[in-house]
DNA sequence: AATGAATGAGTGTTCATTCAT
DNA sequence: AATGAATGAACACTCATTCAT
């Protein structure tokens, strides 16, 4: 710790980047969740940043403005939802349980429809935030659509178009908004049963 | 809802107040328009106005404040839509003919997800507002709702839950937002196409 | 005033734009004068709301930010200068009693360097509003240079290049900043006197 | 003013802090610059930290706070000025010619009206900072006055009051901000001599 | 019926400043 | 000596809403 030192010590304190920035992502974690609730407009800095624990200006010590607080906050919410989605395509389960465990996990997740969150925040965003965001997502229908191939490889399915499903699986899955819908349906677990029986079999006379 | 008395027409001049609604009824088509486009903290009263060619202050002198026009907009939207719906259920189409032309219209006019727009603004609503908008809303979902009785009854289809199928039919049209995803299916003809199919036969090994 | 009235009468509150808007008229008054006192940076749009006596959104009402704000009023008040400016021209006085004038006006009126100003300012105004502001600038230095030119007419002085000497005279009467110094050399009228002699015969031996 | 201790070699190994000041000169050149082309308020804290190539907190570990680093910048720079001004004192040249070189060294050099600056400053000074201030700029101001009164000795000008004639020759070569001006009369070394001659002749009748 | 004027409360953002390291 | 983290106070600007006309 001597000047002999041959590595030089940065002088100044630290950064905390790589192991944890803990404040960073406790601000990401919860952004994400706030945004997902209440849309872009409908959440404000200020309730970030309180939600947090945290200053107004520590929200903006970290993030550049709120359009990139926002790009940021849901790709990597995207990541996470990759990587959950990923470990369900090892699983050895067949396609049908796994299908039902996806539809569940949604269910039971409140949060609303990204394409519409995605469009009231487009006012705000740049070509690239969107950009960004976009590339996040589009990894996640590509580890569902992956599911789907290895199914129907597998003979596990039959389908003409992969992209497609994995699309209106995702978007039916949305459904998880209609609260009264999924009491009136028994719960969540029903719920979610009923939804995966009714693409499997589709409803045209057999 | 105040244009339907057809019958009895009052005798003399008839009161200007009639012709004023066109006022009114311009304001609540450009509102209803710009909150499915941009959501309900997307749209300020000023953007209403402008658009509709009159100043704020005649958007208040028609309507009490912003949560009264968004839920009068939607409510009469929702209600344009109901009867658009019913006139397919006497259509002497096939029902997936007609889920055809239900998802085609879908896919090609552009708005955004009615839930997450609801749950945007519901942070603004009062109780009655919400209960207002769902009652608009379960009118479009028991016209779907019958057109499916309907086609199970003439054996058309082999449905377990016509409610659920309402919704997850609803939801998935949502994929409309999708531009790139339509393009890239062939534009929205052939997405439509390819939906019902998707939801004629699902997708489990016959 | 029936409707049988051929002039439409405009619905709603009339206009008070013509004869004259008091509250916009008072807070451009307000403005020029902080502007010109604590500069562009230095002047908060809450400021000018208080000592105009109204509230910031007014301010809004009336100028749609800023930059506009300080524009308008920049611009009118070298408007003012220049009709003030062009009252000495026709004046009967020689030119020299004239000019004496001139200087000890702005000796007494307390502002800051108009282009300090302009340049601080200029971070935030648009290319539009500068050349807006110029062109105001211009007309009170034109206004300067014909009184220049019509005194070489009559001989009264001897200049090579009148446009140097206006923007040279209305630059060496911002001493006036130097209270100091004013003071020292015993209040504006001496100092007044002080400069112009200066400027009448130079420092040049005869 | 540190540097010059030619002599006085302190025996041993030098302590860092000798070093360190080119540090703390960095920030004051940076500053003192930033301040004269954009202003009080026109400069960040971040902003002279970033183009100093340091940190904000470092910009704090040498200067109590913005007042003061702002206080010392100018200050030092007043007395760079003054040396150079003593220079001319000593200059073998004519004084025509060595106002014309003051007047010339202004023109290129950009910056704003000092005046004005310290007026929008002293909102965030204390009284002694300005008095520090104007020390430092009045020793400019005498050591002009000097090169006038030698002058007068000699016989080379007329002049009633030179401290008067140092306040204005010093405000008109103010006249460098507007480059419009300068441009139309042919650069800054024809625009210098049409300064000097000016001031040199007057403008009155011979 | 319709409007210009005016405002209070809030929003995104910046900035000078402090502090532990 | 130098820095990353964090913050309170202010700022420009927006917006839903009210009111006299």
């Amino acid at each position: 710790m001597h000047n002999h030192n041959i590595q030089k010590k940065k002088p100044g304190r630290p950064k905390l980047t790589n192991d944890s920035n803990i404040t960073r992502d406790q601000i990401l974690q919860t952004a994400s969740y706030l945004f997902m609730t209440f849309g872009y407009e409908g959440v404000s800095m200020e309730q970030v940043a309180d939600a947090s624990n945290v200053t107004k200006a520590s929200v903006y010590y970290y993030f550049k403005n709120k359009a990139t607080l926002f790009t940021i906050a849901v790709s990597s919410m995207f990541r996470r939802i990759k990587i959950q989605t990923d470990k369900l395509l090892n699983s050895s389960n067949g396609l049908k349980h796994r299908l039902y465990e996806v539809t569940f996990e949604h269910l039971i997740r409140p949060h609303i429809d990204f394409e519409t969150l995605l469009q009231e925040a487009s006012l705000s965003l740049t070509e690239e935030h969107i950009q960004e965001i976009r590339t996040a997502e589009n990894e996640v229908h590509q580890a569902l659509e992956n599911i789907f191939k290895q199914a129907m490889e597998n003979g596990e399915i039959v389908v003409k178009n992969p992209l497609l499903l994995a699309h209106a699986f995702s978007t039916v899955t949305m459904i998880r908004n209609k609260k009264e819908l999924i009491i009136e349906l028994g719960g969540p677990e029903k719920t979610a049963q009923a939804l995966v029986d009714l693409f499997w079999v589709g409803i045209g006379p057999k």
